[in-house]
Formats: C-alpha cells, sequence, structure tokens
DNA sequence: GTCTATACCAGGATAGAC
DNA sequence: GTCTATCCTGGTATAGAC
C-alpha cells in the first residue's frame, strides 16, 4: 500500500518545468528551428512561452499582438520570428508540447498500480498537482482549444478525452471487482474531469478562500469515494 | 411537495429567448441606442445577438471582425453602429442582458421552497435547464469573461460569485437542519458549480454520447444527494 | 542571432448619400 | 434607418544592416 503522494514530494520527483518543455522542443524540432545553439534556444523559448501565456491569459491568445509579446518577452519582432513562423505556428507549438508532457506524467505516475482505489487516488492527485506547477499553461490550454487549426484542434479534443479515458477506464476497471457501486461511469469520469479542471480553470477563487491544493484534492477523493462506495 | 420540473414544463413557464432578452436590452436603453422603433430594433439586435454569439463561439470575440459579423448578421457596418458605439460596448450589452435573465429566472424559480433538499434540486435543475435553452449565451459568457473592460469584468466575477453563494447558502441551510451531514459546504458548492458548468461547456461531448438534460440532472442530483447524506 | 525599419493589409470606426 | 465609400490605426510579417 502506498503512502499518499503529497505535493513537495511530487515537486521533487517530478521534473517539470518551462525549461524542460522548452528543450524538449528544442530537441524535437531542430530543423525547423532556426537557432542551433541550444543555450540560446533554450533560454529565449522560455522567455517568449512565459511571456505568451502571461498576456494571453491576461486578455486572449489572439488579442495579444506580436508587439507587445516581443516588449513582454525582451526580444525583438525579428527575433520572435526566428523561433516561429507565425503567430498561429506559435500558438500550435505551445498546446503541443504541453500536451506531450501531461500525458507523459500522468501515465508514468499511476502505471503498474493495480487497486482502483489506489490507483484513482493517485491520478486525482497526480493531475491535480500538474496542473498546480503548469496552471498558465493548463488555463491557456483550455481557453485557446477553440482557436486552433483544424488539425490541432482535432488532437486537443483527442487528448481531453483521451485523459478523461484513463480515469473512466480506472472507474470501469474498480466496478468489475465490485469495488465501486455500478453507477454510469462515463458521467462520473466526465464530472470528475469537470472538477479537475475547476482547480486550474477558478484558481482567483480558491485562491481567495485559502483552499491549498492538498485540501482540495482531499476533498474530491472524498467526494467521489463516497459516491462509488457500495451502499 | 413539489413534482420534479422536466425540461419541457421548464420551457412551457420560462419565457426565455433572444427576442425577449433584445426587448429587455431596448427598452432599458432606449436613450443609448439610436433606432426609435421597437419592432424593428429588436428585430436588428436579435440577428446581431445571434450573430454574434455563433461567430465568437467558434473562434473567439476578438478574433470576430465587425465585416464578418456584418455579413452574418445581414446588416451594414454602418447599421451594425447604430446599435452599439464599439466592439467593446456590444461585448457588454451581451453580457450584462443574459446576467439580469439568468438571475430573475433563477431566483424566481427557487423562491419559497423551504425544504434545503427539494430547494436544491429544483436549483439544479433550473440552471442546467436555463444552460439548455441558452446554450450559446453561458458558453459565451464564461469564455470572454476575461476580455470585459474592468468594470464590466468585475460585475461578472460577482455574478459567478452570487449564483454560486444560491447553492451554498442552501447547503448550509440544510446542514443547520441536520439534513444534510456536515462537511465543507464551500468546496461542496464550487464543485457542483464546474459540474453544472461541465453541461454548456462541454455540450459537444454529451452530445455525442446522447446524454440529456434530465438524464445529467438525475446524475448530478444523485451524485450530490450521496455525497450529502448523513451517514 | 538580433535589431531596426518598413511593407502591406485587415481591422474598427465614421461621414454623408439615399 | 440603412448603405457605401473611405479613413487611419495597428496588426503580422519580412528585408537587410549589424
Amino acid at each position: 500500500m502506498v503512502d499518499n503522494l503529497d505535493f513537495k514530494t511530487f515537486r521533487r520527483i517530478v521534473d517539470v518545468s518551462m525549461e524542460d518543455m522548452c528543450r524538449d522542443l528544442f530537441l524535437g524540432n531542430r530543423e525547423s528551428i532556426r537557432i542551433k545553439k541550444e543555450r540560446v534556444a533554450v533560454k529565449n523559448l522560455v522567455k517568449i512561452f512565459d511571456a505568451a501565456l502571461s498576456i494571453s491569459n491576461e486578455k486572449g491568445f489572439s488579442a495579444m499582438s506580436l508587439r507587445e509579446l516581443s516588449a513582454e518577452a525582451g526580444l525583438s519582432m525579428g527575433a520572435l520570428y526566428t523561433y516561429f513562423k507565425s503567430k498561429d505556428e506559435l500558438l500550435d507549438m505551445i498546446q503541443r508540447q504541453g500536451r506531450m508532457l501531461i500525458m507523459r506524467v500522468l501515465l508514468n505516475q499511476i502505471e503498474g498500480i493495480e487497486d482502483p482505489k489506489i490507483k484513482l487516488k493517485q491520478a486525482i492527485l497526480v493531475h491535480l498537482y500538474l496542473s498546480e506547477v503548469m496552471q498558465s499553461w493548463f488555463y491557456f490550454s483550455y481557453m485557446e482549444t477553440k482557436n486552433l487549426a483544424k488539425d490541432e484542434h482535432r488532437k486537443a479534443i483527442e487528448a481531453e478525452l483521451f485523459t478523461e479515458k484513463i480515469f473512466i477506464d480506472i472507474l470501469k476497471d474498480g466496478q468489475k471487482k465490485d469495488i465501486f457501486r455500478p453507477v454510469d461511469m462515463e458521467l462520473a469520469g466526465a464530472a470528475l474531469k469537470a472538477m479537475l479542471q475547476d482547480w486550474y480553470l477558478k484558481r482567483w477563487k480558491y485562491a481567495r478562500r485559502k483552499v491549498t491544493v492538498e485540501k482540495y484534492a482531499a476533498f474530491l477523493v472524498d467526494l467521489i469515494e463516497t459516491y462509488l462506495n457500495p451502499s
């Protein structure tokens, strides 16, 4: 039986940062990025991504002008365009890279757990902690999905359904093993997903009420377990 | 003891439509709207609002050009500007008018109910049914809140907290009367709100899975009642 | 690799004819 | 009340100097 994963431990064992994300991006797109030195490229990509998320989450990606982005990132317009070919491509890059990172961490942290109850809890904790560390990315991703080009839009929807399916599969497994009572697990999974998303979509609200991520996690686990307990 | 409000009945007894909303808007802003004939004004406002919601929900309000809006609404650019002074004002108008309508209906439909359990159910049903009828407005409102000017933005946040508080108050009342078990009602209210919002934010998902609003409502009531049942 | 200067176009907004 | 024609700002994108 594994102990509860707490937030501090999560941060220590899981390597997630803007820098990692940008390094992955650089290594995976060497051809299309005109800058060749890794140190320089990663440093600037971090500045660009940070600035883009910060401005976009304030006023929306399409309302962000590249002049603004250039000022906030501390790079000239010309320099920006050595990292991406168009504003739309920048949007795609941010979304794609974030999705990859999330999938990797989430799957990684729950694999090998057999007990559905423990696995469910672990998945909830990892999802919440991830969205706590990468809040600006999660918020951005949610809000800007509909502005993506068709192909990327489709992939974003698939990713959303895929993570939801991870939860639904755990729930169904638990039901088969008579650990959870028989309810509509598709709806339960959707509801769970909605509450997980609320954590990063309404961060201002929870911050104002001084709700920590661990308190929210405990509440969520309690709620879902109470609902699923055999009666 | 009241019977469950079903969706069909709701549609019959509650008068909500774009036209009503636009008539209210016209009557409340006679001075600032340059058109004087009610019939003409309301007809065109409906066309403008419908077009604006449809385009914005596809690609975002700030990405919608007024030329596009003018084409979709079937009015010239010049005509558009007799109904609002600027694109930003249009955004404010839509948001403000929708908020008023929702408050009116929601408060109206739950007032006078004493039993917390029945009142909670009624509030959930009314919220879901309202967002079903006005889905495009709810989606728009959620997605575009952050693009509002400072003052309207503040009001939108207040409205969000106000409706949440309606739920939290019912929950706390039930707890005081020992009908619900003692849990953190602020968190329960927030979670409930998140699931209510998911209904209009992820409509495509529920439509694809053929989940009706009444099925979703029943699920939500079951989930929250199970959680709150005294143990 | 990065900057400045500039091209070019689309956007919001309005004047004035009908 | 509505339309057409036009203004002008500010947007994305790039060329070419350093």
